[in-house]
DNA sequence: ATAAGAGTTAAAGTTAACTTTAAGTCAAGT
DNA sequence: ACTTGACTTAAAGTTAACTTTAACTCTTAT
């Protein structure tokens, strides 16, 4: 194996990738990066597709899916292989998607800390469980918790 | 259905706390809450079941897995039912690993904003690759992208 | 010439957290 | 008496991201 190469065998790639040769296979079943075929149809990495690999695994460490992932790479014109230019787009609009995910978490975070002494846990009244489903309402979501308050007996529909 | 039962059918239960009934049934037979059976072998759950059905689904927004809530809940005498004195250890023991998961992501983070006009990306400069698998060293993640860098030929194995 | 080693495909297995389906039981209302 | 609705269980299905297995095919080193 030559370290100057053009192509690489999956073998060769899965080593240089750090990722298994079914899992480069997997991500070309979904058309996440692409071969060649030559004698004995066998597959042959072009050398610029580590680049593409490697992108790939960054975004997975910053939580998007494969299907994210392609549907960013759909977005390279002819789904050309990213160049530096492209990694910079990219990677600025996960890092946004990243500031959102920090904010909410710590969002739920403060949540929770208003949450610790409490002990009420009610739907009305805990932002806890106001969190994920704002517009649930009544009808979804625990509703009383520590104390169970009993209603009326007529809770609106 | 009168509100100040003190023994629930799963129907009722699961309206109450806004569980589906099936996962009511996959909660129960992962141990994470209990019932008794009546006449017909039908379930009843205890009123009280609710704070801790409510407590696993804020354990789940906070990222808990529910192996992990079980592990929670066996940590209280008698597997008893979570008082509101159980909650405030709980609570503050999954603020500190929510803090952890916020800290985690902001180290991300920064590392990406380093690494977003950089290019270089290789494996020996990039805070990226070297992220997740601190020891990993040669021999696993992603090599050389942008430029890719052919080393000597004489990799340490 | 041959055996080992690397590749190939399709299909099944894995884990989490449930949901869906199938088939059957039970109690209550008409 | 009979239908309806709620309930029961076991087993299979779902999604993501892969891995494992089985059964072959090719290439390469000896």
């Amino acid at each position: 194996m030559q370290l100057s190469q053009k192509f690489l065998t999956i073998g060769d790639t899965a080593q240089r990738s750090g990722v298994a040769t079914s899992a480069l296979r997997f991500y070309e079943s979904r058309g996440l990066i692409s071969s060649v075929r030559v004698a004995g149809n066998h597959r042959r990495y072009h050398r610029a597709m580590l680049r593409r690999i490697a992108i790939i695994r960054v975004a997975q460490t910053l939580g998007l899916s494969l299907r994210e992932i392609a549907a960013a790479f759909a977005t390279l014109p002819d789904n050309r292989n990213p160049t530096k230019k492209d990694w910079a787009r990219l990677s600025t609009t996960w890092g946004k998607q990243l500031d959102r995910r920090i904010a909410d978490l710590e969002n739920l975070r403060s949540r929770l800390s208003g949450c610790i002494g409490c002990g009420c846990l009610s739907l009305k009244n805990c932002a806890l469980y106001n969190a994920g489903d704002e517009a649930a309402g009544l009808g979804s979501g625990p509703r009383y918790l520590l104390g169970d308050v009993p209603g009326t007996g007529q809770e609106p529909p």
